[in-house]
DNA sequence: CTTTTATAAATTGTATACAAAATACAATAA
DNA sequence: TTATTGTATTTTGTATACAATTTATAAAAG
């Protein structure tokens, strides 16, 4: 029995995607009529996904005038990664506990694929992965709140890699730090596995501010 | 200039509250027309607020059936708590390097009215100031995304102990234990501060699985 | 008596209507 | 020109109306 679908998370999903791949720029006012004949729906439900959207941090609704998309700036980006790192610690050290062995084994292969996006310097498809594989390692958690709390903060460091542009190439000293955290998460490992996660998203935080130093 | 409040966010401060403090049963379907009348509101801000109330993780929305409030389990606690730990330790840590005098002395003054209260066994004041210690250190990190989802795990705990009826008395053990981050935490001793609210919360944690064993 | 099915009532999902507030704009005064 | 103020328009906040779905009730069949 597949469960009914809302217009509300139809409305929800585009809307989110849009704002995440920087269709609707921060600051943008976002008028309910013109939404409403975007997406071919009533008031009503497209006014419960601005709270959702809001929920989520990706619009501030200000009462009486309406909603507008986040301008995210450097200090989330900051934030969100400082987050980030501490949730995936614990995720992964959770997961060398809890994580089925075919989960494992799904890890390795999103983790081959990157090597071979790595060889072939498909950036985008890796960055995909890459997150794919983030988002794998804390399903293997089995936390729910941790993996809900996970989809929202890298879903916000997704969109400022977006509206920054240009990803970065991966140099190879990343992609070897990746490696190491998920051979001992094979290993089931959970001490060095949370020490090589951490170390490698740290490298990563630190580009991050390098790159704020140098912007500025 | 003072903001103007909606409808929909006075009734969800509302019906959170009522929530969290188990006025409305786990498992209780919540009817619109009954909400409606109670809060002397129409549908459209109680439905924008069962959005929020759905995302925070206090309702199911359950497709053309309506709201349940949500039966939290005891994996629920272990989960939050698990969670709450990382986020606190990463909070400590940017709050040793971060945090003003004026917010180490309140945090300060919170713990002194805690040993008060232990001395004279009240309880509920006790935790009710456990918690703003905790939540007054996760805002001396400074990290808006970090406080935004602490503050909703902190939540779901209080709701849980709410459920479960009667707190437990505090060690004394336990009061030293919160002691020793605290004074590290005025020492701005990153590493010791974050070893003792570990230590501290995961001995909190220890206690909530030891009583799911028994209960079962 | 239990199960099934037909019908009525209630409830939700969505659209629209109405009122209050905010914005845009033009006319006027400095 | 610039600032200001009054008016019209737009936009939001809230309430209500309508349609579709679900639930409750009861009659009929086994």
């Amino acid at each position: 029995m597949i469960p009914r679908r809302s217009l509300q998370e139809e409305v929800t999903v585009r809307l989110r995607n849009e704002i995440v791949e920087g269709i609707w720029a921060p600051g943008s006012r976002l008028q309910e009529r013109i939404l409403c004949e975007r997406y071919g729906v009533s008031r009503s439900p497209l006014r419960e996904t601005f709270q959702i959207m809001a929920k989520e941090g990706l619009l501030e609704l200000l009462p009486g005038k309406g909603a507008v998309v986040t301008r995210p700036t450097m200090t989330d980006a900051v934030e969100n990664a400082e987050l980030i790192i501490a949730l995936e610690t614990l995720a992964i050290g959770l997961a060398c506990e809890r994580a089925s062995e075919q989960q494992l084994k799904e890890i390795c292969t999103l983790h081959e694929e990157m090597r071979q996006c790595n060889h072939r310097h498909d950036i985008t498809t890796y960055y995909e992965l890459n997150n794919a594989v983030h988002r794998a390692i804390v399903a293997a958690s089995g936390n729910a709140a941790l993996i809900s709390v996970h989809v929202n903060t890298q879903r916000h460091i997704t969109r400022l890699q977006n509206l920054s542009g240009a990803l970065e190439a991966v140099s190879d000293e990343s992609f070897l730090e990746h490696e190491e955290f998920i051979k001992a998460l094979q290993e089931r490992n959970a001490d060095k596995a949370a020490g090589a996660l951490k170390t490698h998203l740290t490298s990563t935080l630190e580009k991050i501010k390098e790159r704020i130093i140098t912007s500025n």
